[in-house]
DNA sequence: ACGAATATTGAATCGGTGTTCAAAATTAGT
DNA sequence: ACTAATTTTGAACACCGATTCAATATTCGT
């Protein structure tokens, strides 16, 4: 036969069936509901095949198994806040308490509107993080690394208490973060996003005391 | 035959054979490392028998299934740090900012001394909650009412500020405590339980911002 | 030392679900 | 319409580990 690699690859490009819909994605919501909903464990294959309006065997083309699906969860979710942090990081119109502030409500907008991630997060992250420290997305170390620059930069410019410790400092406000917003993702009449909001931006720039006391 | 009840009570009594060592307690112990070490799904029984050096049969003697030892360990958790909070509350020997620094401090040490079981919390509590919102022990609401108190009372002086909601701030300093108690238990030296606790204390407080700063 | 009550044991059971894979369905080019 | 490649399907498989329970061991008063 006479056919040169390039034709052959033209052929293959034109027999090739594109897939219809987006059954990726949507298992991929739809099994974010079932974890939300009963944890990771508890979540069923069948379950998530019917959210998704799927077979269960087609769950096994687009990922490798259940941890896979959950894997691609957190890459999802943390792939989109490492790069939306990154532009604002590159921004030089802002002063450091506005790029703090704006974190802040990148972080609150992108759990917000994804509450059942939000949930999963809550739920599933700190298991994970113990166990497969390694395999675990690497967007998360960057985000977290980006985040921690931030406040770097707020204390050598003096905006920010340099008797804090950075790495603890984000914790201690990533752990508030996921606590509110599952309290909130669960009971949301009792935790209305903007007191929430106004109240981590507020507590964890000027704390509990009260300075206008006197 | 003439036995009346308290002759036979009495018997029971003697009859009654002591279960001798602690084996409740050995296998409470034993779980709590292991839940800490693998998660509860991951946990084998057979691996909490081993631990405990106990049969596998023994566990059902004193406990209804695994749920049963994971609800034990919260039982006996959240009661021990409900008494103490209580004692703490009841002193009038101490401002209100003392009282919360020795909140915090009691909280630090009940979780120090009992790493697995921080673990242990902080992976499978927020599930639990989410879930059995009813049937999770009635020490925690307990202990939570009770922490909220201080905080209130503290408004009412107006030593913390009356603009802050206190059920956010308690959701906000429960969730940072959970992610760096943590961090501590895996990779102790990277947080120095004097400066983790430090921070704790002083971000609460006093937040991020530098407030001496000009 | 004996017997009755209690405690301990761990092999076998049993239910449940993640995963596989051979068969059926769909697509697109000719 | 026919073919071949690709996609979809879901019943059946295989495994695993929580739980059970009949048998054994231990304790203690007499």
């Amino acid at each position: 036969m006479n056919t040169d690699s390039i034709f052959v690859f033209k052929i293959n490009l034109n027999v090739m069936r594109k897939k219809e819909g987006n059954k990726e994605e949507d298992i991929l919501k739809a099994a974010t509901e079932v974890f939300a909903q009963s944890g990771f464990y508890d979540a069923k294959i069948s379950k998530i095949a019917e959210m998704a309006n799927v077979s269960i065997g087609s769950i096994y083309v687009y990922y490798k198994n259940k941890n896979d699906i959950l894997n691609k969860i957190f890459e999802k979710i943390w792939g989109s806040l490492y790069n939306n942090l990154d532009s604002l990081f590159k921004r030089s119109d802002l002063s450091m308490v506005e790029k703090y502030d704006a974190m802040i409500d990148m972080i609150f907008d992108s759990f917000t509107e994804n509450s059942a991630t939000a949930i999963v997060i809550a739920n599933e992250q700190q298991r994970l993080l113990l166990r497969n420290k390694d395999s675990f997305t690497e967007y998360y170390d960057k985000f977290v690394g980006l985040g921690e620059e931030i406040v770097r930069e707020g204390i050598k410019k003096k905006v920010f208490n340099p008797n804090i410790d950075v790495n603890i400092f984000r914790h201690f406000l990533l752990g508030a973060f996921r606590d509110l917003i599952t309290s909130w993702a669960i009971v949301p009449e009792e935790f209305p996003l903007n007191l929430v909001r106004r109240n981590i931006k507020f507590l964890s720039k000027y704390g509990l005391l009260n300075h206008n006391q006197e």
